[in-house]
DNA sequence: TTAAGTGCGACCGATACGATCGGAGATCAT
DNA sequence: ATGATCTCCGATCGTATCGGTCGCACTTAA
Protein backbone atom coordinates (compact mmCIF):
# COMPACT_ATOMS: atom_id res chain seq x y z
CA UNK A 1 0.00 0.00 0.00
CA UNK A 2 1.16 3.26 -0.82
CA UNK A 3 4.20 1.75 -2.70
CA UNK A 4 5.80 3.89 -5.45
CA UNK A 5 6.80 1.94 -8.57
CA UNK A 6 10.08 0.22 -9.49
CA UNK A 7 10.41 3.25 -11.88
CA UNK A 8 10.00 5.25 -9.74
CA UNK A 9 12.59 3.85 -7.14
CA UNK A 10 15.21 3.81 -10.45
CA UNK A 11 14.49 7.50 -10.78
CA UNK A 12 15.63 8.43 -7.54
CA UNK A 13 18.09 6.24 -7.48
CA UNK A 14 19.53 7.68 -10.76
CA UNK A 15 18.98 10.61 -10.62
CA UNK A 16 20.72 10.61 -6.70
CA UNK A 17 23.51 8.91 -8.67
CA UNK A 18 24.16 11.49 -10.99
CA UNK A 19 24.05 14.31 -8.45
CA UNK A 20 26.62 12.67 -6.46
CA UNK A 21 29.14 13.13 -8.80
CA UNK A 22 28.29 16.71 -9.21
CA UNK A 23 30.34 18.78 -7.32
CA UNK A 24 29.12 21.98 -7.28
CA UNK A 25 25.97 23.62 -7.94
CA UNK A 26 27.36 25.20 -11.02
CA UNK A 27 30.20 22.91 -12.26
CA UNK A 28 28.90 21.07 -14.97
CA UNK A 29 30.64 18.01 -14.02
CA UNK A 30 30.94 14.31 -15.37
CA UNK A 31 28.48 13.09 -17.67
CA UNK A 32 27.11 9.83 -16.52
CA UNK A 33 25.56 7.20 -19.08
CA UNK A 34 22.85 4.75 -18.01
CA UNK A 35 25.20 1.30 -18.08
CA UNK A 36 27.42 2.73 -15.51
CA UNK A 37 24.06 3.40 -13.79
CA UNK A 38 22.51 0.23 -14.17
CA UNK A 39 25.52 -1.78 -13.37
CA UNK A 40 26.20 -0.02 -10.27
CA UNK A 41 22.39 -0.78 -8.70
CA UNK A 42 21.98 -3.86 -11.00
CA UNK A 43 18.75 -1.97 -12.54
CA UNK A 44 17.74 -4.27 -15.95
CA UNK A 45 19.76 -2.06 -18.34
CA UNK A 46 16.60 -1.53 -20.71
CA UNK A 47 14.21 -0.11 -17.89
CA UNK A 48 16.64 2.52 -16.27
CA UNK A 49 17.17 3.90 -20.33
CA UNK A 50 13.60 4.30 -20.14
CA UNK A 51 13.05 6.38 -16.85
CA UNK A 52 16.08 8.46 -17.94
CA UNK A 53 14.55 9.03 -21.28
CA UNK A 54 11.13 10.41 -19.30
CA UNK A 55 13.00 12.27 -16.96
CA UNK A 56 15.13 13.61 -19.48
CA UNK A 57 11.67 15.20 -21.21
CA UNK A 58 10.11 16.35 -18.36
CA UNK A 59 13.38 18.96 -17.42
CA UNK A 60 14.94 16.71 -14.40
CA UNK A 61 18.09 16.04 -16.80
CA UNK A 62 19.86 16.81 -20.32
CA UNK A 63 21.21 14.40 -22.19
CA UNK A 64 23.95 14.00 -24.55
CA UNK A 65 24.38 12.19 -27.54
CA UNK A 66 26.99 10.02 -28.74
CA UNK A 67 30.12 8.35 -27.64
CA UNK A 68 31.15 10.09 -24.02
CA UNK A 69 27.48 11.12 -24.30
CA UNK A 70 25.22 10.18 -21.02
CA UNK A 71 22.90 12.51 -18.54
CA UNK A 72 23.55 15.48 -15.99
CA UNK A 73 21.24 17.24 -13.93
CA UNK A 74 19.46 19.95 -15.70
CA UNK A 75 19.77 22.17 -12.44
CA UNK A 76 20.97 22.31 -8.90
CA UNK A 77 19.55 19.39 -6.78
CA UNK A 78 18.94 22.04 -4.45
CA UNK A 79 16.34 22.80 -6.51
CA UNK A 80 14.95 19.54 -7.81
CA UNK A 81 11.86 17.92 -5.27
CA UNK A 82 11.27 13.94 -4.81
CA UNK A 83 7.88 15.89 -5.79
CA UNK A 84 9.19 16.88 -9.17
CA UNK A 85 10.32 13.61 -9.65
CA UNK A 86 7.78 11.71 -8.75
CA UNK A 87 5.29 13.07 -10.61
CA UNK A 88 7.63 13.18 -13.99
CA UNK A 89 7.67 9.42 -13.46
CA UNK A 90 4.70 8.20 -12.97
CA UNK A 91 1.45 11.39 -13.16
CA UNK A 92 0.25 14.00 -10.66
CA UNK A 93 0.46 12.41 -7.20
CA UNK A 94 -3.01 12.45 -5.03
CA UNK A 95 -4.82 10.25 -3.30
CA UNK A 96 -8.19 10.30 -4.22
CA UNK A 97 -8.99 10.16 -8.34
CA UNK A 98 -11.25 13.15 -7.71
CA UNK A 99 -8.57 15.46 -6.82
CA UNK A 100 -7.54 16.05 -10.70
CA UNK A 101 -10.48 15.39 -12.46
CA UNK A 102 -11.16 17.45 -15.56
CA UNK A 103 -14.64 18.51 -16.52
CA UNK A 104 -17.02 15.99 -17.51
CA UNK A 105 -15.48 13.44 -15.65
CA UNK A 106 -16.74 12.85 -11.91
CA UNK A 107 -16.61 10.32 -9.53
CA UNK A 108 -20.45 8.43 -8.90
CA UNK A 109 -19.76 8.86 -5.23
CA UNK A 110 -19.88 13.06 -5.98
CA UNK A 111 -22.63 13.84 -4.93
CA UNK A 112 -22.72 12.33 -0.92
CA UNK A 113 -18.69 11.98 -0.82
CA UNK A 114 -17.91 12.02 2.90
CA UNK A 115 -14.48 11.99 2.42
CA UNK A 116 -13.53 14.06 -0.41
CA UNK A 117 -12.67 17.11 1.92
CA UNK A 118 -10.30 15.08 4.65
CA UNK A 119 -8.82 13.39 1.99
CA UNK A 120 -7.61 16.40 0.39
CA UNK A 121 -6.25 17.76 2.97
CA UNK A 122 -3.88 14.31 3.46
CA UNK A 123 -2.98 15.10 0.15
CA UNK A 124 -1.86 18.45 0.60
CA UNK A 125 0.20 17.49 3.47
CA UNK A 126 1.83 14.90 1.68
CA UNK A 127 2.34 16.57 -1.10
CA UNK A 128 4.55 19.66 0.95
CA UNK A 129 6.35 17.05 2.37
CA UNK A 130 7.73 15.73 -1.07
CA UNK A 131 7.78 19.08 -2.98
CA UNK A 132 9.69 20.51 0.58
CA UNK A 133 12.56 17.94 0.20
CA UNK A 134 14.98 17.98 -2.59
CA UNK A 135 18.08 15.63 -4.37
CA UNK A 136 20.58 17.96 -2.30
CA UNK A 137 18.66 16.96 1.01
CA UNK A 138 19.21 13.21 0.29
CA UNK A 139 22.43 14.08 -0.88
CA UNK A 140 23.51 15.37 2.84
CA UNK A 141 21.18 12.61 4.52
CA UNK A 142 19.65 14.97 7.21
CA UNK A 143 16.14 15.43 5.65
CA UNK A 144 15.13 16.18 9.26
CA UNK A 145 11.42 16.25 8.86
CA UNK A 146 9.04 16.54 11.86
CA UNK A 147 4.85 16.35 11.95
CA UNK A 148 2.81 18.23 14.08
CA UNK A 149 -0.52 17.06 14.84
CA UNK A 150 -2.42 19.50 16.50
CA UNK A 151 -5.68 16.83 16.97
CA UNK A 152 -2.83 14.58 18.69
CA UNK A 153 -2.19 16.52 21.93
CA UNK A 154 -4.65 15.95 25.03
CA UNK A 155 -5.53 12.38 22.97
CA UNK A 156 -4.66 9.14 24.59
CA UNK A 157 -3.70 6.61 21.85
CA UNK B 1 0.92 8.33 -8.53
CA UNK B 2 0.62 7.15 -4.25
CA UNK B 3 -3.25 6.88 -5.76
CA UNK B 4 -5.34 4.35 -3.07
CA UNK B 5 -7.38 1.56 -3.86
CA UNK B 6 -11.42 1.98 -4.59
CA UNK B 7 -11.68 -0.67 -2.49
CA UNK B 8 -9.45 1.33 0.59
CA UNK B 9 -11.76 4.40 -0.39
CA UNK B 10 -15.07 2.19 -0.37
CA UNK B 11 -13.81 1.68 2.88
CA UNK B 12 -12.84 5.13 4.23
CA UNK B 13 -16.51 6.18 2.88
CA UNK B 14 -18.59 3.03 5.09
CA UNK B 15 -16.67 3.77 8.13
CA UNK B 16 -17.46 7.15 7.71
CA UNK B 17 -21.02 6.68 7.27
CA UNK B 18 -20.95 4.11 10.05
CA UNK B 19 -19.36 6.48 12.35
CA UNK B 20 -21.97 9.10 11.32
CA UNK B 21 -24.82 7.25 12.99
CA UNK B 22 -23.45 6.53 15.95
CA UNK B 23 -24.16 9.18 18.27
CA UNK B 24 -21.70 9.10 21.28
CA UNK B 25 -18.74 7.29 22.09
CA UNK B 26 -20.52 4.28 24.74
CA UNK B 27 -24.33 4.53 23.11
CA UNK B 28 -24.89 1.45 20.66
CA UNK B 29 -26.53 3.71 18.17
CA UNK B 30 -28.31 1.79 14.95
CA UNK B 31 -26.47 -1.13 12.92
CA UNK B 32 -26.38 -0.24 9.29
CA UNK B 33 -26.43 -2.78 6.68
CA UNK B 34 -24.31 -3.07 3.46
CA UNK B 35 -27.16 -2.07 1.01
CA UNK B 36 -27.97 1.10 2.80
CA UNK B 37 -24.40 2.21 2.81
CA UNK B 38 -23.90 1.06 -1.19
CA UNK B 39 -27.04 3.03 -2.46
CA UNK B 40 -26.35 6.12 -0.58
CA UNK B 41 -22.88 6.36 -2.41
CA UNK B 42 -23.09 4.46 -5.60
CA UNK B 43 -21.20 1.67 -4.39
CA UNK B 44 -20.90 -1.87 -6.04
CA UNK B 45 -23.24 -3.93 -3.40
CA UNK B 46 -20.86 -7.53 -3.77
CA UNK B 47 -17.69 -5.11 -3.51
CA UNK B 48 -18.35 -3.13 -0.59
CA UNK B 49 -19.84 -6.04 0.97
CA UNK B 50 -16.48 -7.75 0.79
CA UNK B 51 -14.76 -4.64 2.33
CA UNK B 52 -16.82 -4.62 5.16
CA UNK B 53 -15.79 -8.53 5.90
CA UNK B 54 -12.42 -7.35 5.66
CA UNK B 55 -12.81 -4.32 8.21
CA UNK B 56 -14.88 -6.57 10.47
CA UNK B 57 -11.71 -9.42 10.30
CA UNK B 58 -9.48 -6.81 11.15
CA UNK B 59 -11.45 -5.27 14.32
CA UNK B 60 -12.36 -2.33 12.61
CA UNK B 61 -16.55 -2.99 12.99
CA UNK B 62 -18.88 -5.71 14.49
CA UNK B 63 -20.79 -7.55 12.27
CA UNK B 64 -24.47 -8.54 13.48
CA UNK B 65 -26.28 -11.49 11.23
CA UNK B 66 -29.77 -12.00 10.10
CA UNK B 67 -32.88 -9.46 9.72
CA UNK B 68 -32.20 -6.28 10.97
CA UNK B 69 -28.73 -7.12 11.13
CA UNK B 70 -25.91 -5.22 10.25
CA UNK B 71 -22.51 -3.39 11.36
CA UNK B 72 -21.53 -1.23 14.07
CA UNK B 73 -18.30 0.54 14.34
CA UNK B 74 -15.48 -2.18 17.17
CA UNK B 75 -14.63 1.03 19.32
CA UNK B 76 -14.57 5.00 19.45
CA UNK B 77 -13.98 6.89 16.15
CA UNK B 78 -11.40 8.48 18.19
CA UNK B 79 -9.75 5.06 18.61
CA UNK B 80 -9.45 4.00 14.92
CA UNK B 81 -7.12 5.93 13.01
CA UNK B 82 -6.76 6.18 9.32
CA UNK B 83 -3.56 4.09 9.09
CA UNK B 84 -5.33 1.46 10.53
CA UNK B 85 -8.13 1.46 8.43
CA UNK B 86 -5.80 1.39 5.08
CA UNK B 87 -3.87 -1.31 6.50
CA UNK B 88 -6.85 -3.40 7.13
CA UNK B 89 -7.68 -3.34 3.66
CA UNK B 90 -4.41 -3.56 1.69
CA UNK B 91 -1.06 -4.75 3.77
CA UNK B 92 1.25 -2.73 5.55
CA UNK B 93 2.02 0.75 3.92
CA UNK B 94 5.19 1.72 3.12
CA UNK B 95 6.97 3.54 0.06
CA UNK B 96 9.64 0.44 -0.47
CA UNK B 97 9.76 -3.37 -0.50
CA UNK B 98 12.56 -2.94 1.21
CA UNK B 99 10.73 -1.13 4.45
CA UNK B 100 9.24 -4.41 5.28
CA UNK B 101 11.21 -7.39 4.12
CA UNK B 102 11.32 -10.96 5.51
CA UNK B 103 14.81 -12.78 6.19
CA UNK B 104 15.75 -14.37 2.48
CA UNK B 105 14.03 -11.95 0.36
CA UNK B 106 16.28 -8.57 0.20
CA UNK B 107 16.34 -6.96 -3.12
CA UNK B 108 18.88 -7.01 -5.60
CA UNK B 109 20.09 -2.98 -5.08
CA UNK B 110 20.35 -3.37 -1.45
CA UNK B 111 24.30 -3.55 -1.15
CA UNK B 112 24.85 -0.61 -2.92
CA UNK B 113 20.85 1.65 -2.16
CA UNK B 114 21.39 4.93 -1.98
CA UNK B 115 17.96 5.98 -0.99
CA UNK B 116 16.83 3.95 1.44
CA UNK B 117 17.40 5.89 4.55
CA UNK B 118 16.13 8.94 3.52
CA UNK B 119 12.87 6.63 2.20
CA UNK B 120 12.64 5.29 5.55
CA UNK B 121 12.63 8.78 6.79
CA UNK B 122 9.67 9.90 4.60
CA UNK B 123 7.47 7.00 4.76
CA UNK B 124 7.99 7.35 8.96
CA UNK B 125 6.76 11.09 8.69
CA UNK B 126 3.29 9.50 6.39
CA UNK B 127 2.71 7.26 8.38
CA UNK B 128 2.70 9.69 11.72
CA UNK B 129 0.67 11.61 9.52
CA UNK B 130 -2.17 8.69 8.78
CA UNK B 131 -2.02 7.58 12.20
CA UNK B 132 -2.46 10.52 14.16
CA UNK B 133 -5.57 11.32 12.35
CA UNK B 134 -8.67 9.27 13.01
CA UNK B 135 -12.14 8.67 11.81
CA UNK B 136 -13.48 10.97 14.92
CA UNK B 137 -11.29 14.26 12.95
CA UNK B 138 -12.94 13.11 9.79
CA UNK B 139 -15.96 13.49 11.51
CA UNK B 140 -15.59 16.99 13.19
CA UNK B 141 -13.66 18.06 9.76
CA UNK B 142 -11.21 19.31 11.26
CA UNK B 143 -7.82 17.61 11.00
CA UNK B 144 -5.71 20.95 10.40
CA UNK B 145 -2.26 18.96 10.37
CA UNK B 146 0.30 21.16 9.79
CA UNK B 147 4.25 19.93 8.53
CA UNK B 148 7.18 21.96 9.39
CA UNK B 149 10.34 20.86 7.60
CA UNK B 150 13.48 22.53 8.74
CA UNK B 151 15.08 22.01 5.62
CA UNK B 152 12.59 24.62 4.09
CA UNK B 153 13.94 27.23 6.17
CA UNK B 154 16.51 29.66 5.13
CA UNK B 155 16.35 28.30 1.74
CA UNK B 156 14.93 30.00 -1.72
CA UNK B 157 12.42 28.23 -3.54
C1' DT C 1 33.51 6.12 -41.66
C1' DT C 2 32.78 3.55 -37.66
C1' DA C 3 31.66 2.50 -33.08
C1' DA C 4 29.44 3.94 -28.87
C1' DG C 5 25.66 5.92 -26.90
C1' DT C 6 20.92 7.95 -26.52
C1' DG C 7 15.99 8.16 -28.24
C1' DC C 8 11.80 5.96 -29.37
C1' DG C 9 8.18 2.84 -30.37
C1' DA C 10 5.91 -1.64 -30.18
C1' DC C 11 5.50 -5.80 -27.85
C1' DC C 12 4.83 -9.69 -24.10
C1' DG C 13 3.87 -11.73 -19.44
C1' DA C 14 2.48 -11.50 -14.72
C1' DT C 15 0.45 -9.58 -10.84
C1' DA C 16 -3.15 -7.51 -8.57
C1' DC C 17 -7.31 -5.05 -8.70
C1' DG C 18 -12.27 -4.58 -9.56
C1' DA C 19 -16.26 -7.03 -9.88
C1' DT C 20 -19.48 -11.22 -9.62
C1' DC C 21 -21.75 -15.47 -8.16
C1' DG C 22 -23.46 -19.02 -5.12
C1' DG C 23 -23.72 -20.76 -0.29
C1' DA C 24 -23.93 -20.69 4.99
C1' DG C 25 -25.70 -18.80 9.18
C1' DA C 26 -28.80 -16.15 12.01
C1' DT C 27 -33.07 -13.85 13.28
C1' DC C 28 -37.87 -12.61 13.14
C1' DA C 29 -42.78 -13.90 12.13
C1' DT C 30 -46.14 -17.22 12.17
C1' DA D 1 -40.94 -25.01 16.48
C1' DT D 2 -40.47 -24.11 11.83
C1' DG D 3 -40.16 -21.77 7.83
C1' DA D 4 -38.85 -17.86 5.19
C1' DT D 5 -36.18 -13.95 4.67
C1' DC D 6 -32.34 -11.26 5.30
C1' DT D 7 -27.66 -10.85 6.17
C1' DC D 8 -22.78 -12.10 6.17
C1' DC D 9 -19.18 -15.01 4.10
C1' DG D 10 -15.87 -17.62 0.92
C1' DA D 11 -14.42 -18.80 -3.73
C1' DT D 12 -14.07 -17.47 -8.49
C1' DC D 13 -13.40 -14.86 -12.96
C1' DG D 14 -12.16 -11.04 -16.31
C1' DT D 15 -9.26 -7.19 -17.10
C1' DA D 16 -6.10 -3.39 -16.84
C1' DT D 17 -1.92 -1.69 -15.29
C1' DC D 18 2.92 -2.32 -14.49
C1' DG D 19 7.44 -4.40 -14.90
C1' DG D 20 10.36 -5.94 -18.27
C1' DT D 21 12.17 -6.90 -23.20
C1' DC D 22 13.36 -6.31 -28.04
C1' DG D 23 14.59 -3.86 -32.20
C1' DC D 24 15.82 0.04 -34.88
C1' DA D 25 16.75 5.03 -35.98
C1' DC D 26 19.42 9.10 -34.81
C1' DT D 27 23.48 11.62 -33.00
C1' DT D 28 28.25 12.36 -32.08
C1' DA D 29 33.17 11.79 -30.95
C1' DA D 30 37.32 9.35 -32.54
Amino acid sequence: MLKLSKKADYALMALQHIASVQPGDVTPGRVVNTKEIAEEYNIPLELLAKVLQTLSKNGMIESHNGPKGGYLLARSARHITIAQILESIEGPLGLTDCSHERSGELCMQREHCNIRTPLLKIQDSIYQLLNNMTLQDMLSGTPLITIQSPSAEGVTR
